[in-house]
DNA sequence: CCAGTATATCGCCATATAGCAATATAATAA
DNA sequence: TTATTATATTGCTATATGGCGATATACTGG
């Protein structure tokens, strides 16, 4: 058994010493990293993380930053619980919602850091 | 004007003093973000990144290693390419395809590691 | 019990996209 | 020129998904 997932999947670069070698992964594995992936590729979604950032929050305040209707934000949240983005807890009448764990802002700000870098690199600022 | 990028985004975590203030990002710079995830989000791409870890590959190599079709592997190094997160170069005949920016693999062992640390704390071993 | 508030779910529609076959384009060789 | 190989593009179909209105569920208070 090929035990594909040793902690470096792609490349080990958590390690102290630099670059192991990159790993062939799974189908398997590929489909639900890109899952993961896939709960980050939407806009109100990472609006409501931007919003969670802040501490947590009740679902009708995500419906008031998010700019969109309550069904939909329901169904967001839905998806970034799923792929283990946040998490959730009932205090009375109010479900409150939080991030579940801070690698999600880490890994938004390293594609936000990207993002602004290429736009540097190319032409004007990004806004 | 607002200047919403200033390279920490979400949350500064490259700063060394820990933790900016998370920004609030303008709903442009979300749909930007949000394409960058979603070039991310599809199991196919994700092996074509996972192949080019291992340096530059042709085409007719990438079709081999992703065991989809010679059409589907061309568009979906179109998204990649688009989303700046592979680079180009004619060779001949061959088009010659690698990892645009290291960071890149850097989100993707990211993700692998918290799918890893999730499956671990649930239950069992990912595969 | 009923009423009201908060959240989740359902049904529908429109759009986006992955896969595939066929074709078009590009580069090299004869 | 024609032939061949490598890659990109087009047209199509099927599926997935976001937005919306309506409804269902859950909790609290009277």
């Amino acid at each position: 058994m090929p035990s594909s997932l040793t902690c470096a999947c792609f490349v080990n670069l958590m390690a102290t010493k630099k670059s192991t070698k990159p790993k062939a992964l799974s189908d398997s594995a590929l489909t639900m990293i890109a899952a993961r992936f896939r709960a980050l590729s939407e806009p109100v979604r990472l609006r409501l993380l931007n919003t969670l950032m802040q501490g947590e929050h009740s679902v009708t305040q995500l419906v008031e930053a998010s700019g969109t209707g309550q069904a939909n934000v329901s169904k967001h949240l839905s998806v970034l619980r799923e792929a283990g983005m946040v998490t959730m807890r009932r205090e009375g009448l109010l479900t409150m919602y939080s991030i579940a764990d801070p690698i999600i802002i880490q890994l938004c700000d390293i594609m936000c850091a990207k993002l602004k870098a290429d736009h540097a690199e190319h032409g004007r600022a990004l806004m």
